[in-house]
This record gives C-alpha cells, structure tokens and sequence, in this order.
DNA sequence: AGTTTAAAGTAAACAATGTTAACATAAGAA
DNA sequence: TTCTTATGTTAACATTGTTTACTTTAAACT
C-alpha cells in the first residue's frame, strides 16, 4: 500500500522556504517546479493549488525578498547615536554586502527579468518607499547640516544609490576578485561621493 | 513539387544579423531557435551545422555586441581637440546613452546570465582590454595633469564605471522615468564624480 | 561526363520546462 | 453518515534546446 500522504498542512509556506533557501545558493533561473516538487515529495502541478501560477510564487519571494532587503540595510539609517557621515558609510556597506551575500536574491529585487512583478509591489517615488524615501530624508538631513551640497535630494539619493548598485552589481556578476580589492573600493568610491556631494557650494 | 531550397548560401551570416536585430527589440532570453528558424525559413536544427549550440551563436553575439560597444562608446577617448574633463563628460555619456539605446544587448554583455561567456572573450584587467584600459590611460593622464587625485588608478576607473553602470542599470531595468530626469541627474552625477576624484588632494 | 564525397539541409525523437484538465482522497460541516 | 471543498495525483500539451538518422545538393576527382 502506498502512502500519498494527502493534506500536506503547510505546503504553501514550504514553497516559500524552499525556494527562498534555493535562491540563498542558486540562481532563480535554476528554480524549476520540479526542484520543488522534489524538495516537498508533491508532483509538479501541486503547487498550483496554492499559487495561480510561478510568478505568483516569485512575487510572494520578491516580497520577503525586500522585506530581508529592508531589515538588513536600514539599521543605520535613524540611529541616533552615529553622525551622519557615519550612518551614509555604514548604510552604503550594508547595501553592497547584501548584494555580495545574497546576489541571487538581489538580481531577483533589482533586475529587468522580475520588474513587471517589482512595479506592482513597490514605487521609488512613494513616501512609504522605506529604503529610498528614508535616503532622501537622510540627505535632507545633511543639507539642513551644512553637510550636503544644497540640491534637488531626489537627484542626490538617485546618484548614491545609482554608485551603491553599481559596484554591487559589478561584484555579483563578476567583473572584480571581490575578496581583494573590495574593502579598498568600497571606501575610494564612498569618498569620491562624499566628497563630490559636499564640496563647490 | 515541394522547393526545399537546400544550401541557403549563407546562412550563417543570416543567423547572427537576425540575432542581432532581434536583440535590438526583445530580450535575450525571447531570442529561441524557433525564432531563426522561422525568419530564414529553415528548421530548428538547422543552426546546429553552423554553430556547436546556441550558447556559441550567444558567444558571437557577444563578440559583435563588444565590439559595436567600443565603436559607440570610444570616440571621445583619445581625442586630443577636447580637455580631458570634455573627454570624461563625453565618453561618460555616450556609456549611458549606449545602454539606453541598446538595452537588451547592454544587459547580455555586462549582465550575469552570460558571464562564463563574457569571461572567456575579456578580462578587464588586460592591457588589450580596451575600453577599460584607455579609461585608465585617460585617468592617469588626468593625475599628471594634476586634474584627478594621485590614488590608484585600477580602483579610480572601477569607481567611475560603477557609477556608469550604476545610473545604466537603473535606468534600462526599469527604476526611473528616464526622459524626464536623465539629463539632470547625468550631470549631478558626473560633477560628483569629478569633484570627488579632485579634491582632497 | 560520371562518380564520389562532404557540406548543409530535413524530420523525428528526447528530456525538461510551465501549465491545464480530469480525477482521487481526505477533512470538516451538515 | 453524507456532502462539499480543499488539496493532492496523473496524464497530457506546447515549447524549449538538442541529438540522431536520413536527404539533398554542390563541388572535387577521376
């Protein structure tokens, strides 16, 4: 007799986890429903009965995905016990080691193949943007001290965040022996920002 | 009596110009054997007498992808009637303005999908790489005129197309309405960079 | 010219992909 | 207990890249 152990319980969520996991090791192109199937002992048209369809599941990983994404690099971003200059180094770094160790996750977040699901779960120019709208506040924080040329703060945060997701990407997709020259980079790079942000006003 | 027209002549020219066009448009990855077939009236398999599979036509791809690439991007580089800060504006420009233009080729060549291809073709860290060495080249020129910083110029070039790539990927995946701020947040950026390789110094 | 050979096409089959439809089982409410 | 619904399965589809065996044609060699 064989046992088909119907009525999984939680599979919905075993999906999430498995394919998060996956994800944390390989690339999200690698992410078959077969992989699942296999990895919850179900068939392959299981998990449409808990998804419309792939994509859906894709969207429910992008959302934890940003969620990851936010806890992980915002930390510094209101601590008050830091100068401001401190929280934009600290933040910057946080941003690329994200990126260096979870680069399947972060070309998932912040690449073309995902973007139609991306634009319906979030918007640059909302306020509750959290990550880019607290940049933006960050950088009129700077201003108001003096610290930041006084600009349009959109521009701004579009250029550091552009240079942050730069070298991240240059990193994930292979143009750099990371482990060498990245701490040296990192701080030539926040320098020549900080520095370029500040000064001729 | 059916023409099967046997012997197409060259359709291996065919193939890589129908590639190319196809990439002009639509991604990459919509680019499918069926899709060839079809525009040279062939059958699927046909590609397999001239190329070893499809990665290999995707490797001659990338090679024409490259050296158009030089092509656009490079004029600026060496030419001795502007000052070196025309030549960085330029040529940082023409960068961006070629992955606005060329979108899907742009993503094939400095994206990850293809990278164990890209690897084979390049390695930035050759003398005979061109785009990255005439950048260095145009760097230290820029220190012994006392216009950039005396650092390392390895790191001073990642810096600068970092930030290229930067402001290129998030325009080309979908992050900004680019006709509306492009060109003022170009120049925001550009400044930050040149002022923060001057100063300090 | 006639024959041979190799280049360059075809068609048919494969396994893997996402997806759908028809069916099966189990759990809980009536 | 019975009905309904949620949650599984299996089988089939079209599409993907790829391989194998076959076919046609062009060119090379007597």
């Amino acid at each position: 007799m064989i046992k088909h152990d119907y009525h999984h319980g939680n599979l919905k969520e075993e999906f999430i986890t498995i394919a998060m996991d996956f994800i944390a090791k390989e690339d999200v192109e690698k992410l078959t429903l077969k992989v699942l199937s296999d990895a919850t002992g179900t068939s392959r048209s299981a998990i449409y009965k808990h998804f419309k369809n792939k994509d859906a599941l894709i969207e429910t990983i992008i959302e934890k995905g940003f969620d990851k994404f936010d806890a992980e690099t915002t930390p510094y971003l209101k601590d008050k016990n830091k100068t401001l200059i401190d929280r934009f180094y600290l933040t910057g770094k946080l941003y690329v080691e994200f990126a260096k160790n979870n680069p399947n996750l972060y070309r998932l977040l912040f690449g073309k193949k995902y973007a139609h699901i991306r634009e319906r779960l979030l918007n640059i120019k909302d306020e509750d943007c959290s990550g880019f709208a607290a940049l933006k506040k960050m950088i009129e924080d700077g201003q108001k001290q003096g610290i930041l040329k006084k600009e349009d703060s959109y521009r701004q945060a579009i250029v550091i965040w552009a240079t942050m997701h730069g070298i991240s990407s240059l990193i994930i997709d292979g143009f750099m022996d990371v482990e060498e020259i990245y701490e040296k980079v990192y701080n030539t790079l926040f320098e020549t920002l900080l520095v370029g942000l500040y000064t001729s006003q």
